[in-house]
DNA sequence: GCCAACGTTGGC
DNA sequence: GCCAACGTTGGC
């Protein structure tokens, strides 16, 4: 099975590139996602060694800072069963758990930022989900191709 | 802080 | 099953 491409939005007032980097071992379970497609990406697709573009979201600038790599394949999302958690989901329970996580581990911080406004300006990034108008999704899917664009593009 | 776009909820 | 109302996301 060949490797996959992803990219994570994580606000960095929240949760930043280098909080993940200050974790023990560098790496953090990503809790907290609420959304069934993102689950489902998490859940089905996700495989550890897969790579992922770290997105900062809701700042300014937004933009790419560096990679990160799948450290653990998904598993239930216990804050979903946390009442005093923000994540708290009070259909789900530990049968029925809904949400699920991966692991992730702080892999490699980009010597330049790759702002937002850059990855929509580049032509062979125009298909990119995070750079379509109204694009939520904090869990998406990327080609190899643009991987591979948007960390040269932080390479230099 | 605004607000467009989107996903979810719930009445019917 | 439709769709209006609502809450959230996230760029600007």
């Amino acid at each position: 099975m060949p490797k996959k491409y992803w990219l994570m939005k994580s606000e960095p007032n929240e949760f930043s590139f280098d909080d993940l980097k200050l974790e023990p071992d560098s790496r953090a379970h990503w809790d907290g996602v609420r959304n069934y497609q993102a689950r489902n990406f998490m859940r089905n697709e996700m495989k550890k060694g897969d790579l992922v573009l770290f997105y900062h979201s809701n700042c300014d600038p937004p933009g790419v800072v560096g990679i990160a790599e799948v450290a653990k394949e998904a598993y239930p999302d216990h804050t979903a069963w946390d009442p005093k958690d923000k994540h708290f989901d009070p259909k789900t329970t530990k049968d029925n758990p809904v949400w699920f996580m991966v692991e992730v581990k702080w892999k490699k911080a980009f010597k330049r930022f790759v702002s937002l406004h850059e990855l929509k300006e580049t032509r062979e990034l125009k298909d990119m989900k995070v750079v379509q108008r109204g694009q939520r999704l904090s869990v998406q899917p990327v080609t190899r191709k643009e991987f591979d664009k948007v960390c040269k593009m932080g390479s230099k």
